[in-house]
DNA sequence: TTTGCCTTTCTTGTATACATGACGAGCCTG
DNA sequence: CAGGCTCGTCATGTATACAAGAAAGGCAAA
């Protein structure tokens, strides 16, 4: 689990409330367009409204809720054009990642790259899909690492938080799963190979597949819920 | 002048509390390193502690200020290195946006465009660096706006303003401005001319120099504070 | 019955009081 | 005289009280 923004927890252990609120929205406890009421909030973690306060206001920043004055908190709702907006982005984010990657991989690296694919594999392999949505998930973030950029990191580790809940949607679609193993295999063979724009080339359209999957999911989930 | 995050407030007149001290650190009154004392912004602005430690958070998350538990709010230090980085991700989101204004701007939005530049020289010719530095923002956020990719556009405009207090360092350097004019010039050509690949190559070149020029200008700022 | 207004209630926004941890000054000791 | 420890002071973190706006429900009139 890695904690929200860069001010960082000076205890490890202890996640912030605005990490547990994010987790809840993350893991669809709190559903898009759920209006988060203060006071429930305060009561069910333990403290008081101004603790709680600052954590939306903390999420509210960082786009996963939306805050609009005098009438609340709600997790915010993103249009399926929106969600396929933040998809591009992050495709390019992570294009530039594997980018710098493949031009600064060490070894170590490539074999942390790897090894976040062999784990992924495992879990595909053992229909795990809580289990392969956590690999994937470490396998992306070791992309961001080994580009040895602090900044795009940190970018890509932002956007990735708020995409989270949307990938998580992502385990539903089964034919997702093998696919995606062909296409971390290219990238990885891309970084490992040093070839910087078939890296950044593998990633755009990885993402962007996701994306528009997710778009197609979000869509028939809106019309799943109003009916 | 635009405000903070995406939550907007209702009242177009009344900025934010947040965005009076983000313009503070913008103009330099606040340079990197200073802490910022909730009692002393309560009462410069009149009101208590609470709405200046949600605006401090706030600007705690667009990472414009450090916040360390028990220790305070300090305005954010970047390293040479960092801020290079971050130039370098700027120069990445703007080479999207040029690449999508390119194949998207309609004749209205390339007029724009070349409008805003015509303000940025017009600013240059009168050698007004103040002037200039506000055209040259507007015409950045010309550039974004035409992409028509309003996820991107956020972006964009957060990391802008992030950089904001460093870009208006820029003014300092003389002989940016005349180089900082052949490459919009560069770039208002491609996009109107819808070479994608152009605008987004002018892009990446032109940010690129800007965090080059800045690193050593932070540099020796740097130097110059030690001193 | 329906529609518009008013009132009521509830939630959020702000202020203030209190608790707690950090930093520094001063003292004691080696 | 130097170094470390302790205590005091102050800023931050949290809780609570109060103010004010928003939404909902009821009442009256058409």
């Amino acid at each position: 689990m890695d904690d929200l923004s860069p001010l960082r927890s000076d205890t490890p252990g202890a996640t912030s409330l605005a990490d547990r609120i994010a987790e809840a929205i993350a893991t669809g406890e709190y559903p898009p367009g759920t209006r988060l009421d203060e006071i429930e909030l305060a009561e069910r973690h333990g403290v008081s409204r101004t603790p709680v306060r600052e954590a939306l206001i903390q999420l509210g920043a960082a786009g996963l809720l939306t805050l609009r004055p005098r009438r609340g908190a709600v997790v915010t709702e993103v249009s399926a054009r929106q969600l396929m907006e933040m998809f591009e982005v992050m495709a390019e984010l992570e294009a530039m990642c594997a980018r710098l990657a493949a031009r600064r991989a060490s070894a170590a690296d490539q074999q942390a790259l790897r090894a976040a694919h062999l784990g992924c594999v495992g879990a595909m392999q053992a229909g795990d899909p809580d289990a392969y949505y956590l690999r994937n998930e470490t396998f992306h973030h070791t992309l961001y690492r080994i580009a040895h950029h602090g900044f795009l990191e940190q970018q890509a580790l932002a956007l990735s938080r708020r995409l989270r809940a949307y990938r998580r949607l992502q385990l539903r679609v089964r034919t997702r799963l093998s696919s995606s193993f062909a296409e971390h295999q290219a990238l990885v063979d891309a970084v490992c190979g040093g070839d910087e724009s078939a890296a950044a080339q593998c990633c755009r359209e990885h993402v962007s597949v996701q994306g528009e999957r997710f778009a197609d999911l979000l869509a028939s989930m809106a019309a799943e819920r109003r009916a």
